[in-house]
RNA sequence: CGGGGCGUAGCGCAGCCUGGUAGCGCAUCUGCUUUGGGAGCAGAGGGUCCUCGGUUCAAAUCCGAGCGCCCCGACCA
């Protein structure tokens, strides 16, 4: 039996100054946990609890379809050298040195020592497939922890790892894994929708995020309310309304302007009584490519043009020079690349590659522009523009891709759907990915098929974020007194409250009532401390209870009230019958979450 | 890494400008009363004022350096 009176929970009136969103807040003054170094938390004992329970849900379900490891934290150098990612994890890897000065690491996931194991250990086609899980620490040194439990630099991650003899299999073990991870959110009573994303620069054919909308979360979510689309807008792509182009003027050839102070496309779209959606916009980075074999890192200028009411996606331009980091470029790079300043660069004229990342400029126009005319850009020199400027007749480029971040209200880019695009926040709980041969192929990975040839694996991995479940599940269900839990993942189902212990009577009637129903099977706390009904109130609503029945005066009576912490509905029911009462209660609870619609 | 803010009792904060006994609310402990939505009265305990150095007769307060934490941005397999 969980007393209260014995337990540590240290609940807090007041949240700490710094905890700015609903989970974070809630988490410390519930008593869940408590901080210990930027990003670095404890977990106390509802918090772990709660914890558990997930754990749970993850494990039953990722039982069904794959075999439970427990790999190291702590990793040699090695591995990492060897899959490229020793120096491709940069500062965000924690790196450590032995009593003989070995390199070790914290793992911040387990790409490649799971690999390792298949290469020492897979001979066969007839071993394949094999899906290996772990449950487990993660350790990333982030730039900026933020959010509580969202963004930590230690975390405990489900993390899962396929092998297959081809394309067909990695299918398989994706869609395993895809239908696993929606169970499991599922049962968890997250509101969650899986998005389309980013694959990133190092191949990988198929990426999807479960995500959970949330304005703590820290990506965007492009979605179609009418055909279901979704995904992340590192990828979303969208249907842009046609447009009326300008006049040319003169002989419709590129016209210099003076356009004295015009720097911003703001300026520039009222000098020339326009659209921005007619001007170029110019972006210039710096492209990094890694050195492969010993070489060097080496940086490359690209200029990366788009219309002028448009964002650029970083992600998607990383992606389409195949560059492994970008910078914008300093004033001497613009001077170096473009003759001219920032404000007035523009296409015309500019000599580029014909690949990327060779020397030289690398010139990305993004898709939209490619079939524009009439158009206004940069010339290239202070305080001058370019009319009547019309994209491959006037300029050309290195490679023209989808580099633009879609819009709110933009159409929908599912075939004959008319719909509009909704942008909205939200936190990744989980991921599943596609790898490819990146790791078995680098670190050497082989097994005989059927016709006796070697042939390399082909690997999935996936993800997901325990404490984000927990997080999530907060966010989308608090309010000013505190949030509740489904009482699947919840720390305890119900709590029972006696309202007075100095009350002989209600005291017994609590214990009675709250040793039924942990015999029955359900996860009870007894709150049992000698305080005011309105304070054990207080902290029932805090700390995430789905279900609290009040033991007072109506005990006399044969009744006690059974209160619905998310509805704050509450119903008297017989001592008698509130045992079948609850139970019913938590059964619909499961059983609403695996059939809501909106999942 | 760029910008901003903060560091005083467990939590929330005042005091700092203008140097001189370290305070308030909540929490904690004791007693009495109270007992259905964070009780009342009386009493008590609890502080390296982030650290180090400097100025001064005297530093929470002024100066310098460092450390830590938070927020915005950049970054984020």
């Amino acid at each position: 039996m969980h007393r209260w009176s014995k337990l540590f929970i240290p609940t807090l009136r007041e949240a700490p100054a710094d905890a700015e969103v609903a989970s974070h807040r809630f988490l410390v003054r519930a008593g869940y946990i408590r901080q210990l170094g930027a990003g670095i938390y404890n977990y106390l004992f509802l918090g772990q609890r709660s914890l558990n329970k997930i754990i749970s849900i993850v494990r039953e379900e990722m039982d069904k379809i794959g075999q439970e490891f427990y790999l190291p934290g702590i990793l040699p150098r090695e591995p990492w050298e060897q899959s490229g990612r020793w120096a491709g994890m940069g500062d965000n890897m924690f790196r450590l040195k032995d009593r003989k000065g070995a390199d070790l690491c914290l793992g911040m996931t387990h790409e490649e020592i799971m690999t390792s194991i298949a290469r020492s250990e897979l001979r066969s086609y007839k071993q394949l497939p094999q899906i290996w899980y772990q449950i487990q620490a993660k350790f990333r040194d982030e730039p900026r922890p933020k959010s509580g439990l969202l963004r930590v630099r230690q975390f405990t991650m489900k993390d899962s790892y396929s092998f297959d003899i081809n394309m067909a299999g990695l299918d398989k073990s994706f869609d395993l894994h895809d239908a696993v991870y929606r169970k499991i959110f599922t049962r968890c009573g997250l509101k969650f929708v899986a998005v389309e994303a980013d694959s990133g620069a190092m191949g990988g054919s198929q990426s999807q995020e479960f995500m959970v909308y949330t304005d703590a979360g820290e990506d965007l979510i492009a979605s179609c309310p009418v055909c279901g689309y979704a995904a992340n807008l590192e990828k979303a792509t969208s249907l842009l309304d046609p447009l009326v182009e300008l006049e040319a003027t003169g002989d419709g050839t590129p016209e210099l302007v003076h356009t004295p102070g015009c720097a911003a496309i703001a300026d520039v779209a009222e000098f020339f009584k326009m659209s921005p959606a007619s001007d170029i916009k110019c972006v210039a980075y710096m492209a990094l490519k890694r050195g492969t074999k010993g070489a060097a890192d080496t940086w490359h200028g690209v200029a990366a043009f788009l219309r002028g009411d448009h964002q650029v996606n970083e992600t998607k331009l990383l992606g389409a020079v195949e560059a492994a980091e970008l910078r914008t470029m300093q004033a001497e790079e613009l001077e170096q690349y473009f003759g001219g300043p920032a404000g007035y660069l523009g296409p015309v004229g500019l000599k580029h590659n014909a690949k990327p990342l060779e020397d030289g400029l690398i010139v990305v126009v993004d898709r939209s522009l490619v079939d524009r005319k009439n158009l206004v850009a940069g010339a290239n020199k202070h305080d001058y523009h370019f009319r009547n400027v019309t994209p491959g007749r006037d300029f050309t480029w290195t490679l023209a891709a989808d580099i633009r971040s879609v819009n709110e209200g933009e159409g929908c880019p599912k075939d004959g759907c008319a719909g509009r695009l909704v942008v909205g926040k939200a936190v990744e709980v989980g991921h599943i990915f596609k790898l490819g041969y990146k790791y078995s192929e680098s670190m050497g990975a082989r097994v005989l098929d059927v016709n006796g040839k070697e042939v390399t694996p082909i690997m999935g991995s996936y993800g997901i974020g325990i404490e984000r479940i927990l997080t999530a599940a907060i966010e989308q269900s608090n309010d000013k007194n505190g949030f509740w839990l489904p009482s699947s993942i919840a720390p305890f189902t119900v709590v029972v409250t006696v309202t007075n212990v100095s009350d002989a009577a209600l005291r017994e009637a609590g214990e009675a009532l709250a040793a039924e129903l942990e015999s029955a099977g359900l996860d009870v706390l007894l709150d049992d401390r000698d305080e005011r009904a309105g304070v054990k109130f207080k902290d029932a609503d805090l700390v995430g209870i789905p279900y609290r029945i009040n033991v007072g005066k109506k005990v006399a009576a044969g009744l006690v009230e059974v209160v619905t912490r998310s509805t704050a509905n509450s119903v008297d029911v017989a001592l008698h019958e509130v045992l079948a009462h609850v139970k019913s209660r938590v059964q619909e609870d499961e059983l609403k979450e695996l059939s809501d619609p909106s999942l």
